[in-house]
RNA sequence: GGACAGGUGGCCGAGUGGUUAAAGGCAGCAGACUGUAAAUCUGCCCGCGCAAGCGUACGCUGGUUCGAAUCCAGCCCUGUCCA
C-alpha cells in the first residue's frame, strides 16, 4: 500500500475505510494543500439510518476530523427513483411526506457525529431534491444525455447483475445513476465539492459522476470506496433477522444498540474498533489481542465507545450498567424493557410477545416448551401461567439468556 | 401485439387431484457445550385458542370435483425470443 502524506489518506488507510481511490496520489496532494469538500449520499426509504450506513457516516466524521469539509446529502430526490445497486427488488416508492419526515429523523444522528454550522470545515446537509426536481427533462437530456452510452451504462454491475438474473430493472432505476451522477456534479458547482466517497457498491455511480464533471465543466473530481462490510461469517452488516439495527432510539431502544455490539463475532471485534470509535490505534491494538474470553472485554469497550457517539454518554452508561447487572448479577438493570401486568395478572406467553420476545403467542408456546422461559430464575412452562407482580416488588422474565425484563405490577 | 417459460411460506426451491400447514436447503429462535463469541449436535419454525378445535395460505377472480397449490377459463405481473 501508498504511504500517505495527507492526514486524510493516512487516518483512512490505518483506520480501514479504503478500498478503492480513483487518483490516490491527486487525493493526497489535494487534501495536503487545501480543505476538501467531500460528500456521501444516504437514502431517505426509512425515517433512520442503519449500521449499515455507520461506515460512511464515520468517514464524514473522519473528513471533519482531518481538517475538511463533510458534505451530507440526503437523497430526498433519488429516493423518489430508487438506487438499483445491489438489489433484486424494486423499492417502493414514498411521498414527498415520508421523505420528509425520514429526513429530519435522520439528520439527529447527522448532529451527533458532525459538527454542524457556516465554518470552512463545518459539515453541511442538503437534499438532493433541491436541485433534482428543478430539472427539465429536455434539458436534462440534452446537457447530460449526450456524456452517457446505453453500452456503458449497461456494463456497470447494478444493472449486469439485475439482467444476468433475469430481474426486472425499469426505466425508472435505470436512470439512477445518471441523476446521482448529476448530483456530484451540482455539488462540485455549488459546495467546490471534490470527492464523492461511498461504498464500494457504488463505484460506478461514483465514477459517473466524475466523468460527468469532467466532461461539463472540466473539474477534477475524486472518488473513494470502503470496503463492503460484511460481518465475520459473512453477511452484510446492519441487517439481523429481527430487523436492522438502526441509529436511532426512535427505532431501537439504546439497550438493544449497546447490545448488539457486545455480541460481535470475536473476529470483527478489531476491525469494528478501528471504524467505529475514536479509540487510538494503540489501544484497540492491545484490545483486540485479547484472547479466550478476555475479549468480551474489548466487546465491552466497542459497546460502550459506539454507543456513546450514536447514541450518547448518558444512554451508553446505562446501557452498560444494565447490562452488567443483568449477565453478572442476578439483577435487573433498570434499561431493561419492562411490562405492567397489572391487578389481574397477565399470560406469561401473551407477556413475552407484548415485550416483543417472541412474535406470536403460539411462538411464545413454543418456547415455554422447551424450557427457555425463566421467571425469577424458575422454568415455566405452562403457557396458561399467570404472571402477577406483587405491588413494589420486580420479576425478571427471561427468554433464552439474552432477552430479559422487568415485570411490575 | 405474437410465441414460449414462469409467479409456492422471510429467501431459494420441490410438489402437477386426496395421509399437503405444503419436501429439502438457507436465514431465524431455543436447548446442550461455552465466554452474552464461533463451531458442533438437538429441537422448533402461519395465526387464534388453556384446550378440544378453528381460521387463513401456493399471483388475482371465477369454474369443474365429494375433494384443487395441483384440472379449466379469464385477468394481472415477470422473463426470453419475435414484430
Amino acid at each position: 500500500m501508498t504511504e500517505y502524506s495527507s492526514d486524510l489518506l493516512r487516518l483512512l488507510e490505518e483506520r480501514g475505510y479504503i478500498h478503492q481511490i480513483t487518483d490516490p496520489a491527486g487525493l493526497d496532494a489535494l487534501a495536503m494543500k487545501q480543505v476538501v469538500p467531500g460528500y456521501i449520499g444516504f437514502d431517505a426509504t426509512a425515517p433512520s439510518l442503519h449500521i449499515g450506513s455507520l461506515v460512511q457516516i464515520m468517514m464524514l466524521r473522519r473528513l471533519q476530523q482531518t481538517g475538511h469539509k463533510p458534505i451530507v446529502v440526503m437523497g430526498g430526490g433519488t429516493t423518489k427513483v430508487g438506487d438499483p445497486s445491489g438489489k433484486d427488488e424494486s423499492r417502493k416508492m414514498l411521498t414527498n411526506e415520508d421523505i420528509e419526515a425520514n429526513i429530519a429523523g435522520i439528520r439527529t444522528v447527522f448532529e451527533r457525529l458532525l459538527t454542524f454550522g457556516d465554518g470552512p470545515t463545518d459539515a453541511v446537509m442538503v437534499n438532493n431534491d433541491e436541485w433534482l426536481s428543478q430539472l427539465g427533462y429536455i434539458e436534462l437530456l440534452r446537457d447530460v444525455g449526450p456524456h452517457f452510452t446505453i453500452n456503458r451504462m449497461l456494463t456497470f454491475d447494478s444493472v449486469k447483475l439485475r439482467l444476468e438474473r433475469e430481474q426486472p430493472l425499469t426505466f425508472l432505476e435505470f436512470n439512477y445513476m445518471i441523476l446521482q451522477a448529476y448530483d456530484f456534479r451540482e455539488l462540485a458547482q455549488r459546495y467546490a465539492c471534490r470527492l464523492q466517497m461511498g461504498g464500494s457498491d457504488q463505484w460506478g455511480n461514483i465514477v459517473n459522476g466524475m466523468e460527468l464533471g469532467r466532461r461539463m465543466d472540466g473539474s477534477e473530481l475524486f472518488g473513494l470506496t470502503t470496503p463492503l462490510l460484511t460481518t465475520a461469517d459473512g453477511s452484510k452488516m446492519g441487517k439481523t433477522a429481527a430487523g436492522a439495527v438502526w441509529l436511532n432510539e426512535a427505532q431501537l431502544p439504546s439497550y438493544d444498540f449497546w447490545q448488539y455490539w457486545r455480541n460481535v463475532d470475536d473476529r470483527d471485534v478489531g476491525r469494528f474498533l478501528r471504524l467505529f470509535t475514536d479509540l487510538p490505534l494503540d489501544e484497540i491494538a492491545r484490545l483486540e489481542s485479547l484472547e479466550g474470553a478476555e475479549i468480551n472485554a474489548a466487546k465491552t469497550v466497542l459497546a460502550n465507545e459506539v454507543t456513546k457517539l450514536v447514541r450518547g454518554n448518558e444512554a451508553a452508561e446505562l446501557a452498560s450498567r444494565t447490562a452488567a447487572e443483568t449477565f453478572a448479577g442476578s439483577g435487573a438493570g433498570e434499561d431493561l424493557p419492562s411490562l405492567s401486568t397489572g391487578a389481574e395478572g397477565v399470560r406469561i406467553g401473551a407477556a413475552l410477545t407484548a415485550l416483543g420476545f417472541t412474535a406470536s403467542n403460539g411462538e411464545a408456546k413454543r418456547k415455554l416448551a422447551e424450557g427457555a422461559v425463566k421467571l425469577d430464575g424458575e422454568i415455566i412452562t405452562d403457557p396458561g401461567h399467570l404472571v402477577i407482580a406483587p405491588a413494589g416488588a420486580e420479576l425478571r422474565l427471561s427468554l433464552g439468556k439474552k432477552k430479559h425484563a422487568i415485570l411490575r405490577s
